[in-house]
DNA sequence: ATCAAGACGGATCAGTTATTCCATTTTCTC
DNA sequence: GAGAAAATGGAATAACTGATCCGTCTTGAT
């Protein structure tokens, strides 16, 4: 309505221009604003329906964002984000040499990220295959029917019951995540009954404080489901149904994306499983 | 009609299809064949009457064509050409999982960990493209001459930073996790000096403590290195460097995994580069 | 030359599209 | 805190979308 003068041709100064003004859009627009300079395919390729929804506001306001900066329509705005698809053809043999490892001419910070993405990859899929239905089904069983869940999991595998407590909160969930901080686990981890439920988690070289909880708790009747990276782990041992989450590694650090990703499945069907009830 | 066996999914695989079968095509559909791999362009952002028109053909045709290739319409074999032209080319197998809906035969559990497991892989290809080389350069920079870093992280970010606590600890690099569990967060910040750094990570709705603490220490020239999901956040103002990293979320919850893995990347670099002082 | 089988063109249709409009809510100003 | 202005949500709409259908035409085997 206002920058009649210069409305931006291609999507570097679309870009532009949105950053500038970012202050001054209303929460919407500014909502959508931050939408299309994350997501630009969806943009191109998406209807002012498809892109409203998975935006959360309604096509109106896309369209209304459009006029804003000057456009006269969704369609106008929209062909800025396709102009941007056509030209950018050519890191297509980048993409290649990135997804192998081909090092060619790469920093070794790149080569870096790339062996972690790779091993996240990696893992992904590797969970992807092995994760089976039924033990899926009687985990999810377990801890659905469980009055309290405790988290059982120390260094690289903390970050997943740390999450997974944040998760739980969040669908109130009952959960206790042992962390140690006082000193107090084995009195916590002692009011758990059979009527409770465990996680935990650990890979070799194994925590031997989340060993030692597990067995505890399996010694007193309270279910423990476990993830685990093999058969011979002595959580496996302790557990009433335990996954097998093979991760990939990358100098030394385990990527924790396909353990990461169980672990909120598991959290989010225990909720679907009880909203049932 | 006559190929269900193995309908092309990526745009290699139809090109193939179609020059192999160029010579037995009629002659408008041998028209649409030419047109098409010469202007694939036009196809994937056309709509099925434009290009019939600069084609030279009916529209029907074109949907003759499609289906002739084995397609059940031309909006099926458009989306070919438009995966072509997509930033983050995921396999077509989680497309179909994810996009389509396809809960055939599949037991609800089985559908949030596949919904997972998508979104961990989605946000793994978005960070692999968006990282850019010099950024992650000057981010490595930073750290690597940092005294202390100290990690900012709530809530569903938290568990990034507990890792990378974990990692930095094992790679003997002094760092201090900001976790509030005494309540004496601005205390410890206020130790902060510019010759340390900070890496601050959140995303949408930020965690107002994070943001806080990061324009604290970016006023008191303390280089703050951030990791968020847009050029909206909050945190990429106080920030020297920061990395969009924009997560995809199944149900509510987001996937970490390209987040873990920038991070991960960045806590190895960082010895890395230490240890070449 | 005949004639069937396939290819083609164009009218038609149901579904979806981008857009407009207006009542309601939110935000800002005095 | 009252009033004005802007922003927003949501229903309504007209245009257009991909797809279907069927009569006409082309092709090629006999």
């Amino acid at each position: 309505m206002d920058n009649e003068v210069s409305l931006p041709r291609d999507f570097d100064a679309l870009r532009t221009m949105i950053l500038d003004r970012r202050e001054m859009l209303p929460k919407r627009l500014a909502q959508i604003a931050a939408y299309a300079l994350s997501n630009p395919d969806e943009i191109a390729f998406g209807t002012a329906a498809s892109i409203a929804q998975t935006a959360g506001v309604q096509p109106s306001t896309l369209i209304r964002f459009a006029q804003h900066l000057g456009f006269d329509g969704f369609t106008s705005l929209q062909s800025v984000f396709r102009e941007r698809l056509r030209e950018r053809q050519v890191s297509y043999e980048e993409r290649l040499s990135a997804l192998r490892g081909d090092t060619h001419g790469l920093s070794k910070n790149r080569v870096i990220l790339n062996g972690f993405l790779t091993a996240a990859s990696h893992s992904i899929e590797t969970i992807s295959h092995n994760v089976e239905e039924d033990v899926l089904a009687s985990a999810v069983d377990i801890l659905a029917g469980a009055e309290t869940i405790y988290l059982l999991a120390r260094r690289r595998s903390y970050p997943i019951t740390a999450y997974m407590a944040y998760a739980f909160g969040k669908l109130k969930i009952r959960n206790q995540l042992i962390e140690s901080t006082a000193g107090i686990d084995p009195e916590i981890l002692s009011f758990a009954k059979p009527t409770d439920a465990a996680i935990a988690i650990s890979f070799s070289p194994y925590a031997s404080a989340t060993i030692e909880h597990a067995a505890a708790l399996a010694a007193r009747n309270v279910p423990v489901v476990a993830i685990t990276d093999s058969a011979f782990s002595p959580l496996a041992q302790s557990a009433k149904v335990w996954f097998e989450a093979a991760e990939g590694d990358f100098s030394g650090f385990r990527s924790l994306s396909g353990t990461m990703a169980l672990a909120m499945a598991l959290t989010v069907s225990v909720a679907e499983k009880r909203r049932s009830f």
